[in-house]
DNA sequence: AGTGGCTTCCTTTTT
DNA sequence: GGAAGCCACT
C-alpha cells in the first residue's frame, strides 16, 4: 500500500521501514536524508502511528514547515497537523508555555535573546562594582551559556571546585554571583534565555515524573534531524522523552558537525549505540546531489581528520568540471571576480540567479561581494548577518508589544522606557532598578507602587514614569480584544515611535520608518496565517514567540530571482548547482581563532566539508592576496584546505604566467616603485597544530597511495591538546604533579583520569583544568 | 537629561 | 571601518 516508497533506493527504505526500537541514520551530504525522514514520518502515519505521538526536532523551523508540507502531501492534510515538529528551541517553548508554571513561570514568558542577555550581564556586572575589562560581558555570557548547555546550574556551580577555579584563575572570582543575579534577575522578569528553553525543560522533565511520564506517553515516536549538532542539554532531553518506548530515529552526519561553539557536542553521535540497547545503525552513502568530482574532493578534504565514522560517500553522477581556484590581489578583485563568474556562467548556460550561492567564514566578508554584485546589476539576497528583527527600530516596537504582554520584561521596559526621550533619565533608571531588586519586584510593580515607597525621585519624574505605565496599560487592555496587527499599529502610533524616526528626517530615519512599517506589514501577514489555523488567535504573544525563534532563514520570502549569500554555517542543509567560496585565506578560514587545538582544525575542516558539499555542478574557491580586516590592509596566504583537496580534482584559474605571479611576491605602487613592506616575510602562524604541517600526512599517504584509514568511532582519538596521552606526567594548578592514567571523551568534554603525588585520583574536564604538560 | 565626540573591541560561526 | 559605551559639556 504505501506506494511511495517505491521511489527510494533500498539503503533510504531500509530506515524508512524499521519499525520500533533505537535507530541511527548516518546520512552523508545529499544522500536523501530529509526524504528518509519524511517518508520514514509519513510511513508510520500510513502503518497506523497516530501523528499526535509523533515528535520531529529539525535544524530550522522552516525545514519543519517543508516536512510537514511534504507530509502531509503524502498522507493527508489532516494528519499532518497534529505532528509536534520544529526546532529544540521552539518545540520546547511551546512545552515550557503549558508545564513551565510548575517551575514558577508564566505561560507568558518572554524568550531573551542574545542581545538581552547581554545587556543585562552588562548591567549585573555594573551593579556589583566590577570591573569591565576583566568581566567582559559577552565572555561573560557565552560562559553562562555553556554553563548552561552542560546543565551546571548555579548551585552545581559552586559546588564544583574545578569550575569555580578555574574562573579563578581566569581572575574571575566573582563569576558565580554573576551567575546567580543572571538567573535571579532572568526569573524574576518572567523571562527565559536561550539556554533555559533546553535547560529548563530538562528540569522540569526531571522534577515532575509525572510530566516526563506524559510526555513520554504522548512522543512514542521522536526522530532529531541533524542530531551531531546536539548540546549535552537536548542530547539529555531525548534521552530522557524517548526512556519508555525507546523508539528513537537519530539522523546526522559526523563529518558535518559544526557548532561546537554553542555547545553541540560530536560525541552524542559517536556514541549512540552505546547509549540505547539494540541500535540498528543504517548508513545513506550514495550522493544524489553532487558531481563525482565534488563528491571526491570533500573526501579527500575530510579524509584529515581523524575523529570520523566509517562512511564512504560516493555517487553515480557525472565527472563533472574540476573545482575552479581563483586568486586576486585584493578583496575588492575577488568580488569583482565573483560578480564576472557569475555574470558569465548565466550567459553561457542560461541559469537563473538562484541558482548560485556565495558562502563565507564571516559575515563581515559579504560587504565586498555586495559591492560588486551591484554594480553588475545581479540581484542577490544576504541571509544571517543582522537580521531585520535584530535592528534597532523594530527591537523597539517588538520592546513595547513585550512589555504589553509581559510587564515584568526589564529589559524590554528598560529599552523603551525612555525611547522616544520622555524625560526618564539613566538617574532615575539606576534608583527603579536598585528598588526592585530590593523589593523582589519587576521594575513595572515599582512604578505601580511608587507612593507606597521611598524612592527619591522628584514630581515630575514620577508624573512621567506613571504616564509610562499608564500608557501600556491602555495597551494591555486594548490586547484583550484585538488582534498582534490592530495593535501593533496602535502602539507604534501612541507610542510615538514612528513619528520619532519620522520627525528625524534624515534618509537614515527614513529607511527605519519603512522598516517598522515592513514590521507592521509582517504582523499583517501572520495574523491572517494564524486565522486560518484552528486554536491560534492571531494574538501578539504567539507572533512574539515566532520572532523570538526565527531564523534569517525562516522568513525567506523565496520568490523571486536572487543571488544567494550567506555563511558556510547558514548553508548547511541547502544545495546549489554553483557554488562559491570566498576567501579561502589563512587565520580567515580556517578562522584565527580556530587554530589552536587539532579538534577546533578539524571541526573548521568540517565546515570546509559542508561548504564544498553544498555544490550540485561546480564549485569556485577564491582567495586574495591583501585584504581588509579590521579597516586595515594585510597580507593573506592561501587557506591550507586548498591544498588538502587532491589537486586532481582542481583547476587553477589564476594566471601563473604574465607577471601577475611576481607582482604578488614584489609589489610595485603606481608609479612602479617597490612597495618595501610587501617584501617583508610573513609572520609564522601561530599555534598551528603539528599534523598539519608541510607535507600532511594526507599528502604522505597520497604520494603512497595508500587509502586513507578510517579510524574507529571514539575513545582513543586524542582530539584535544595533542601533547597529553596516557602516561603523560603533568602539573596542576591546585593538585599538583600527577600522571594521566586514562583519557576519555571527545572534544569539550575530554576527560583525563590523573593519579596526583599526593594520593588522589581525579576526573578532569580538559576544557576547564589548566594542565601542564611536564 | 540630552548630546556629541572620544575610545575600545571587535569579527567566527547561531537558536 | 563600525557599533557601543564612556566622558564631558550644555
Amino acid at each position: 500500500m504505501s506506494s511511495f516508497i517505491d521511489g527510494l533506493n533500498d539503503a533510504q527504505k531500509a530506515p524508512v521501514l524499521h519499525k520500533d526500537g533505537p535507530m541511527i541514520v548516518i546520512a552523508g551530504a545529499g544522500s536523501g536524508k530529509t526524504r528518509v525522514l519524511t517518508f520514514r514520518i509519513a510511513h508510520l502515519m500510513a502503518q497506523g502511528v497516530d501523528s499526535f505521538n509523533i515528535l520531529a526536532l529539525t535544524f530550522t523551523n522552516k525545514a519543519a514547515r517543508e516536512m510537514k508540507a511534504r507530509i502531509a502531501s503524502i498522507v493527508g492534510n489532516s494528519d499532518a497537523k497534529n505532528l509536534w515538529m520544529g526546532t529544540f528551541h521552539s518545540v520546547f517553548a511551546k512545552l515550557l508555555r503549558v508545564d513551565g508554571n510548575k517551575l514558577g513561570y508564566p505561560p507568558n514568558f518572554t524568550i531573551y535573546d542574545t542581545q538581552d542577555s547581554q545587556r543585562l550581564i552588562s548591567s549585573i556586572i555594573k551593579e556589583l562594582g566590577l570591573d569591565k575589562d576583566i568581566y567582559k560581558y559577552k565572555q561573560v555570557q557565552s560562559r553562562i551559556s555553556s554553563y548552561k548547555n552542560s546543565l551546571i546550574t548555579v548551585k552545581a556551580y559552586l559546588n564544583n571546585p574545578e569550575l569555580v577555579e578555574a574562573d579563578a584563575m581566569a581572575k574571575k572570582p566573582r563569576m558565580g554571583e554573576i551567575y546567580q543575579q543572571y538567573v535571579d534577575r532572568c526569573f524574576k522578569a518572567g523571562a527565559m534565555d536561550f539556554d533555559d528553553l533546553l535547560l529548563r525543560t530538562n528540569e522540569l522533565l526531571n522534577r515532575f515524573p509525572e510530566v516526563l511520564m506524559k510526555y513520554q506517553e504522548r512522543f512514542k515516536y521522536i526522530l532529531v534531524d541533524e542530531y551531531q549538532d546536539t548540546n549535552h542539554s537536548q542530547y539529555l532531553i531525548i534521552k530522557a522523552l524517548s526512556d519508555r518506548f525507546q523508539n528513537i530515529c537519530v539522523v546526522g552526519d559526523d563529518a558535518q558537525s559544526i557548532y561546537s561553539f554553542r555547545g553541540a557536542n560530536i560525541s552524542n553521535i559517536l556514541n549512540f549505540q552505546k547509549d540505547y540497547d539494540n541500535v540498528i545503525m543504517y548508513r545513506l552513502e550514495q550522493n544524489y546531489r553532487s558531481t563525482k568530482n565534488i563528491v571526491n574532493a570533500a573526501n579527500s578534504v575530510i579524509s584529515n581528520n581523524k575523529t570520523q565514522l566509517d562512511k564512504v560517500v560516493w555517487t553515480d553522477n557525472d565527472e563533472g568540471p574540476a573545482i575552479k581556484v581563483h586568486r586576486s590581489i585584493t578583496d575588492a578583485e575577488e568580488g569583482r571576480f565573483v560578480a564576472g563568474s557569475i555574470f558569465e556562467n548565466k550567459m553561457q548556460h542560461q541559469l537563473n540567479n538562484g541558482e548560485f550561492v556565495v558562502l563565507y567564514r564571516t559575515n563581515s566578508q559579504s560587504r565586498a561581494i555586495e559591492d560588486a554584485l551591484r554594480k553588475r546589476d545581479i540581484p542577490y539576497r544576504i541571509y544571517g548577518g543582522l537580521s531585520f528583527y535584530q535592528r534597532k527600530e523594530i527591537k523597539d516596537v517588538l520592546g513595547y508589544l513585550r512589555l504589553v504582554v509581559n510587564p515584568k520584561d526589564e529589559e524590554a521596559l528598560k529599552r523603551v522606557i525612555n525611547f522616544p526621550a520622555r524625560g526618564i533619565g539613566q538617574t532615575t533608571i539606576d534608583k527603579l532598578v536598585v528598588a526592585a531588586n530590593h523589593y523582589g519586584r519587576s521594575i513595572f510593580e515599582v512604578i505601580q507602587n511608587l507612593d507606597r515607597i521611598n524612592l527619591k525621585v522628584n514630581a515630575g519624574t514620577k508624573r512621567k514614569l506613571v504616564d509610562f505605565i499608564t500608557m501600556i496599560q491602555s495597551f494591555q487592555i486594548m490586547n484583550e480584544t484585538t488582534d498582534a496587527f490592530t495593535l501593533s499599529e496602535h502602539v507604534a502610533k501612541k507610542a510615538g515611535v514612528l513619528l520619532e524616526f519620522k520627525k528625524d528626517g534624515t534618509p537614515e530615519g527614513i529607511a527605519r520608518m519603512e522598516n517598522i512599517e515592513e514590521l507592521l506589514n509582517g504582523i499583517k501577514d501572520f495574523v491572517e496565517g494564524q486565522k486560518e489555523l484552528d486554536g491560534a488567535t492571531g494574538n501578539i504573544s504567539e507572533f512574539l514567540e515566532d520572532v523570538a525563534l526565527a531564523t534569517d532563514l525562516d522568513n525567506d520570502p523565496g520568490d523571486d530571482d536572487r543571488v544567494a549569500l550567506m555563511t558556510i554555517h547558514m548553508s548547511k542543509g541547502l544545495e546549489f548547482p554553483y557554488v562559491y567560496i570566498v576567501g579561502m585565506e589563512e587565520d580567515l578560514f580556517p578562522s584565527g581563532m580556530s587554530m589552536n587545538t587539532r579538534s577546533e582544525l578539524e571541526e573548521e575542516r568540517r565546515l570546509f566539508y559542508v561548504a564544498l558539499t553544498r555544490a550540485e555542478k561546480q564549485a569556485y574557491l577564491t582567495y586574495t592576496q591583501n585584504r581588509y580586516r579590521w579597516g586595515k590592509l594585510i597580507d593573506a596566504e592561501p587557506s591550507r584546505f586548498i591544498e588538502e583537496i587532491d589537486e586532481k580534482y582542481v583547476e587553477n584559474l589564476t594566471p601563473v604566467d604574465g607577471g601577475y605571479r611576481y607582482k604578488s611576491f614584489v609589489d610595485t605602487d603606481i608609479f612602479g616603485e617597490v612597495d618595501k613592506s610587501k617584501l617583508r616575510q610573513t609572520k609564522p602562524k601561530r599555534g598551528t597544530p603539528p599534523l598539519v604541517g608541510k607535507p600532511t600526512e594526507n599528502q604522505l599517504r597520497k604520494l603512497r597511495k595508500i587509502k586513507p584509514e578510517l579510524s574507529k568511532p571514539v575513545g582513543n582519538t586524542n582530539t584535544i591538546d595533542p601533547g597529553l596521552s596516557v602516561g603523560s606526567l603533568v602539573n596542576h594548578t591546585r593538585f599538583g604533579r600527577g600522571k594521566v592514567l586514562n583519557l576519555e571523551g571527545i572534544g569539550s568534554d575530554r576527560k583525563a583520569e590523573i593519579q596526583f603525588d599526593k594520593g588522589d585520583i581525579k576526573k578532569l574536564l580538559l576544557r576547564f583544568a589548566k594542565l601542564e604538560v611536564l
